[in-house]
DNA sequence: CTCTCGACTTGCGGTGATTACC
DNA sequence: GGTAATCACCGCAAGTCGAGAG
């Protein structure tokens, strides 16, 4: 991005030209059309509360952590030691422990969970037995990359141990988990040295620059079936046309697709004509897709469709067998196990290759990643081969291919979200956020200082920091001008940011997913001068900030924090709110679903802050509607019941009550009773209704899974004797596995 | 440096499963 | 007992970020 030069003339926009000015237009089309129906968030409103960023401040007295303070300790090794500033700012008092490695500096680990380990963890089982002991004991050599083995995957250690003390028959360690009755037995394993990879396998952050594991098995991957042919044609000007299979595939893709939005989206249309007229051959009859009339195709799939249904579920279920990999002797679940489905390429936004084929992944297409020792997977296509098999014990996934839309990319198949290694990479990404928190203090003093440097990069860099920081916006990396124009932080564009007397600023832009971000803050008087500042003889879609891009900025802060990026902050911001909101508005008694209520409230904010959204529903108009009639309804029998109250007290018969009889020789108490019922269920009502209305657009799954660390969850759960059923559903319970035995008093 | 590549994380919408509602 | 609203999970697109090539 920019490049350095430039500057104040809008003269030299190298990378406007990368960007394309036509997106630039096109992007701001997008925004008030598409998006319309996303209601913007106005973090506004909420000002102080929605924002982590007051709240933090206070945060030193918590410091004392309680047992589990250890985690933090772990010391800032990494860095340059002159680099880090390391402000002893408040306190080192908490003892500052390690030491030991001097090894990997990534390791915010935490010991602690190794001393007591299993306290309640529900579904670990006897996993976590086994564990325990072997753990400590291992302290194996090679470990010496990860931290201490604490966090080291299960698996590991238990391999780790056998290999070193080498009693146990190298060749077939026996699977932890439950055994996976067909692949596992064939399955032999082998344990492996676990030479680093040859090609310098790239992604060191340190740790992974050592093995992830040791011995990886498992049997492959499966593909799609074939196309079968349907045989029906579709209508050119009215006539009847045959196609091909290989058309037809195609035809029946977009046939398909008639309800969808895309269906009508000039772009989307236009990709689809290239890629099918393509398999139709110019002199084809068919020469213009208007002309075209799928709709023999798309009925024969809603019957088809129609068919499945009522053929009571039948879900085929194959491929037990490939839903499993075997990583250090334990079976673990894999993500999907099924390489990508050819299809219509779907992309969000205004995004130039919608409407693309994407071709089908042959085997040939496929390199697999297994152990050295393991069996090569057979191939399940008869008579293809596998384009390549390595053993990369420095990466993760099992089977990658290289992605037909955007062939700069790889798409792989991975573990599950329930394995060991994600869940400790999780937990890593966790005590990364949680560390921050000793240095945000002086990170902000930093950018706040640095609002007036007259380096004007420097400057630049500590009001975007100031931003991520502020407002959790996402970095913003540099994209290619043949995807969905949308920006982070370090791309923002001059018109993104609006400046309003005398110090707010505005913000309107496409993020991530090209869901707006719409929101208007108060900004501290020097970040609202350098703002105008870097707007200042640029024109609307010059990069606001010329002078840094993502990895200059990430640079930066790796400095004042080993191993801090942008995105940490998010993290950081997320988990913090969470845990403050939590803190400060869980009352004492109360019963479980009061309790979720004030859960689901935190974790609203949380969303919010993050701009998770989600797209109302079809229905949602209607449904309020409904809720409201029903309310009125019972407002209505609220007049009526207080009428008859007045009666009885005066002992005359309710009016033309329901029941006649049975409501005649009901008390006044009893009347008193029955609207105070009906009052609270109609109150209720307008509750549920309102906080339906909130919810619309907000989407809390995201924040939940990705970003509010679950010990902060599980804690409370338990401090409030709240069972976790209520709040992770299960595979969420298996994701965090890692994070189940917390202690109550746990602090983010 | 900048650009590309590689690998891993994040995020939304679709859809099947489940529960709520006549 | 059928249907609609809700929930959970899945698929895959789209970010982030480190490193190596040019």
């Amino acid at each position: 991005m920019g490049s350095t030069e430039a500057v104040s003339k809008p003269v030299m926009h190298d990378e406007d030209d990368d960007d394309n000015k036509p997106l630039v237009f096109k992007k701001s089309f997008v925004k008030d059309g598409d998006q319309s129906h996303r209601k913007p968030f106005d973090i506004n409103g909420d000002s102080e509360d929605g924002r982590p960023l007051r709240s933090i401040i206070s945060m030193t007295q918590e410091q004392e952590i309680n047992g589990n303070t250890t985690l933090d300790e772990s010391d800032d090794d990494e860095a340059p030691i002159s680099s880090r500033l390391q402000k002893k700012k408040h306190v080192s008092e908490k003892p500052k422990v390690s030491g030991k490695r001097l090894v990997e500096k990534d390791s915010y680990e935490d010991q602690s969970s190794m001393k007591k380990h299993k306290a309640s963890s529900s579904t670990a089982k006897q996993d976590s037995m086994n564990l325990g002991e072997k753990r400590k004991a291992v302290v194996s050599p090679n470990d010496t990359d990860d931290e201490d083995d604490d966090d080291v995957p299960i698996a590991k250690r238990i391999k780790a141990d056998s290999s070193s003390n080498n009693k146990t028959p190298p060749t077939k360690p026996k699977v932890t988990k439950q055994s996976s009755t067909a692949s596992s037995k064939k399955l032999k394993v082998t344990r492996v040295a676990s030479p680093p990879p040859k090609k310098r396998s790239k992604r060191s952050r340190k740790d992974s620059e050592y093995a992830q594991w040791t011995t990886l098995v498992h049997n492959g991957v499966t593909f799609p079936p074939t196309y079968q042919p349907h045989g029906t044609k579709i209508f050119y000007k009215g006539k009847p046309v045959s196609l091909s299979p290989e058309q037809e595939e195609v035809a029946t893709m977009f046939a398909v697709m008639r309800e969808t939005d895309y269906y009508n989206k000039p772009i989307f249309r236009k990709n689809f004509w290239n890629d099918w007229r393509k398999l139709l051959g110019k002199k084809h009859v068919i020469q213009k897709l208007d002309d075209c009339d799928f709709t023999p195709i798309y009925e024969w799939h809603l019957e088809k469709k129609q068919k499945n249904k009522d053929s009571k579920e039948k879900k085929p279920e194959q491929g037990e067998k490939y839903m499993w990999a075997i990583v250090d002797g334990v079976k673990e679940k894999i993500g999907n196990s099924m390489v990508e489905p050819p299809g219509l390429f779907r992309g969000r936004g205004e995004h130039p290759k919608m409407g693309k084929f994407k071709r089908r992944i042959h085997p040939h297409d496929v390199t697999l990643n297994i152990g050295k020792d393991a069996p090569i997977p057979e191939c399940p296509i008869p008579g293809e081969r596998w384009k390549e098999i390595k053993h990369d014990n420095t990466v993760i996934w099992i089977a990658s291919w290289n992605d037909p839309i955007n062939p700069k990319r790889d798409k792989y198949i991975n573990l599950g979200d329930s394995s060991s290694q994600k869940g400790q990479s999780d937990k890593k990404k966790y005590e990364k956020a949680r560390k921050l928190k000793d240095h945000i203090e002086s990170i902000r003093e930093t950018y706040t200082k640095n609002f007036t440097s007259k380096d004007v990069s420097k400057r630049q860099i500590a009001v975007a920091t100031y931003l991520i920081d502020k407002l959790a916006l996402r970095a913003g990396n540099d994209k290619d001008d043949d995807e969905a124009d949308t920006v982070g932080c370090c791309t923002l564009k001059v018109d993104n940011v609006e400046c309003i007397h005398p110090n707010q600023l505005k913000f309107d832009f496409l993020g991530k997913d090209s869901i707006r971000y719409e929101n208007t803050v108060e900004v501290e008087s020097p970040v609202y001068k350098a703002i105008g500042q870097f707007k200042a003889g640029k024109s609307n879609s010059d990069d606001l900030f010329d002078e840094i891009d993502a990895s200059k900025l990430n640079d930066h802060l790796k400095e004042l924090m080993p191993g801090l990026t942008a995105k940490v902050f998010r993290t950081y911001n997320a988990s913090i709110t969470l845990d403050k909101t939590l803190r400060r508005e869980t009352k004492d008694g109360g019963d479980v679903n009061q309790k979720k209520v004030v859960y689901d409230q935190a974790n609203k904010e949380v969303a919010i802050i993050c701009n998770h959204q989600r797209t109302v529903s079809k229905s949602h108009g209607a449904q309020v509607k409904k809720l409201k009639d029903k309310i009125d309804e019972l407002k209505e029998g609220l007049k009526q019941l207080r009428t008859n109250l007045k009666r009885a007290k005066k002992g005359e018969a309710p009016l033309e009550g329901s029941d006649g009889k049975k409501t005649r020789n009901i008390t006044p108490e009893a009347w008193e009773k029955k609207i105070a019922q009906q009052k609270m269920k109609a109150e209720k009502m307008e509750r549920d209704m309102q906080t339906k209305e909130d919810l619309k657009t907000v989407a809390l799954g995201t924040s939940k899974i990705n970003y509010m660390d679950p010990r902060i969850t599980v804690a409370w759960c338990k401090r409030n004797e709240v069972p976790i059923e209520k709040m992770f559903t299960k595979a969420l319970r298996e994701k965090f596995t890692w994070a189940m035995d917390v202690e109550p008093d746990f602090r983010f």
